[in-house]
RNA sequence: GCCCCCAUCGUCCAGCGGCCUAGGACGCCGGCCUUUCACGCCGGAAACACGGGUUCAAAUCCCGUUGGGGGUGCCA
């Protein structure tokens, strides 16, 4: 076999979903694979399409993905003296007809004859001329039988007399997909069509035309399977979220993304699901493409996101972190501590310092701000739940508060294990004094964050600084002291 | 209605006639770790849709049933 060219040929939407990302991922994987050549097909029958926003919505999820191409774009809309040639030429020889009636036309027409609805070969020897609003319409046999032979399904055939002519011309001159793809497949010498499967019913019909042209023999095809809900429905535009961005926006990681949509429909024999793309190509090929729909499951792609998230040095996390925070930097007595002078510390270098314990708490980027926000805002807001449990019936709250501001304001704030155990130390000894556990954690963190979990607390409150957390500790207690008479 | 496809734990995959008392992963449940929340670790429940064949032997091959899905456009 010689080297096989693919093509991914989308139709300009507006957006890439993620079932065709899946196909151009799979395209992609089994020219790589075997070392072939992918080619980039945009479908835009309606030239209307053909216009910059609508090329690059497709092609800038595809650069996000990593998946590259050998070829194109090529833009359908290009290739119409080449369509309009092929129809010709059907025309010429027979195998297509023109046809000047309406939907309504043929309904009543069916109900006339009392058949079911259907094209019939309506008008098949009426001997329409050619003129506006009349269509072209393709004659398929009506006997025998068209099969597809597809990589993943086998053998399928489709009896000709359930093929309805179909029309490949439209009434105002435009061609339609069928004649299109046939023309365009064969003159870029595709080898192998890798689709969905919702286009499995459509192949017949253009093996027809290709016959009819005269083509030699017609590509391997392989339908993939559907992606599909938890109803086990396709996942629709109206119903699902199917744009790849919006996947891209809420902080999913390409790699994840990639890593995925490869295991629906597809696994490794070895059965290591989350690994790098080269071993994916080095393992993927169509024959152990499986037939069945797949539900393309968020929390599993979370699982993989969150996995992939963690294996990022905190220089990567940071990096690829930074467009999700929205907090702006800040300017406190910061970290650097010892001086009290105030210095600018940017968000970033907070998300890399707590990288670790921020990437084990997330499964998307989007995630990131929320652990932070309350190191990076001046506000503290307080949750209230966490306000009662700790501080208002947190035993001897308002004791814990003031022995760590007392203690934490002899300290430089340039260990976080030293606060850790000041903070800690505070705990032990009113638990001594009083007799009974006292937690002394729990009311400064909510003094501090406003919450009643986070982050390990010492690393924060070395990046709050010193002043900040001394003016927060302090804020609590007053907040106590009024609100209780 | 007609045509086509599909069928292993809740989900995604492994299995391509004997290695299967069916394996992995997600999720779920329980435990350990832990002075927050998590991570991590250990353990558990959980499936070959049903009925016929073929075969010494079937989750694996064939037929049927049932169930699900897709198509049936002057969308792609």
């Amino acid at each position: 076999m010689t080297t096989p060219r693919v093509r991914f040929a989308p139709a300009p939407t507006g957006f890439l979903h993620v079932g065709s990302a899946r196909t151009a991922l799979f395209n992609w994987l089994y020219a790589r694979h075997h070392g072939g050549q992918m080619v980039l097909r945009i479908e835009d029958t309606d030239a209307a399409l053909k216009t910059q926003q609508y090329v690059d919505a497709i092609i800038e999820p595809l650069r996000w993905l990593g998946l590259d191409w050998d070829e194109g774009p090529h833009f359908q809309s290009d290739r119409s003296q080449m369509h309009q040639a092929a129809l010709r030429q059907l025309l010429d020889c027979g195998a297509a007809y023109f046809c000047d009636l309406t939907r309504d036309d043929i309904e009543q027409r069916c109900k006339q004859a009392g058949l079911p609805v259907g094209y019939h070969g309506w008008s098949r020897d009426r001997n329409v001329a050619d003129g506006p609003g009349v269509v072209v319409r393709f004659r398929c046999p009506d006997l025998g039988e068209t099969v597809v032979n597809d990589v993943v399904r086998g053998r399928v055939s489709f009896p000709n007399e359930s093929l309805e002519d179909f029309v490949i011309r439209r009434g105002d001159g435009s061609i339609t997909f069928h004649l299109a793809n046939a023309v365009d497949d064969h003159d870029m010498a595709i080898s192998h069509v890798i689709r969905g499967e919702d286009l499995l019913n459509t192949t017949p019909r253009v093996l027809l035309i290709r016959e009819a042209l005269g083509y030699s023999s017609p590509p391997v095809y392989a339908h993939l399977p559907l992606l599909v809900d938890d109803k086990r429905r396709k996942l629709s535009k109206r119903r699902h979220d199917v744009s790849l961005d919006d996947y891209r926006r809420r902080g999913y990681l390409p790699e994840a993304m990639v890593n995925y949509l490869a295991l629906l429909g597809w696994g490794p024999p070895d059965e290591i699901e989350i690994r790098p793309i080269d071993e994916i190509i080095k393992l993927f090929d169509l024959d152990a493409v499986k037939p069945a729909p797949a539900f393309f499951d968020p929390v599993r792609l979370d699982h993989i996101n969150s996995s992939y998230i963690k294996s990022f040095t905190p220089q990567q996390f940071a990096a690829s972190a930074d467009p999700f925070i929205t907090s702006s930097d800040i300017n406190r007595d910061s970290s650097v501590a010892a001086s009290s002078s105030p210095s600018s510390i940017s968000s970033r270098s907070v998300v890399e310092s707590l990288a670790g314990d921020i990437q084990q708490r997330i499964a998307r980027l989007d995630e990131v701000q929320g652990w932070i926000d309350w190191i990076l805002s001046d506000e503290v807001s307080y949750d209230d739940k966490a306000w009662q449990k700790s501080i208002v019936k947190g035993r001897a709250a308002a004791e814990v508060l003031e022995a760590v501001e007392e203690r934490l304001a002899d300290d430089d704030f340039t260990s976080a294990e030293r606060l850790e155990a000041i903070v800690m130390s505070v705990g032990d000894e009113l638990s001594e004094r009083h007799g009974v556990r006292v937690r002394s954690q729990a009311p400064v963190r909510v003094a501090v964050s406003g919450r009643a979990a986070g982050l390990p607390l010492w690393m924060p409150l070395r990046l709050l600084g010193k002043d900040e957390t001394l003016s927060r500790l302090r804020k609590a207690r007053s907040r106590l002291a009024s609100s209780r008479p």
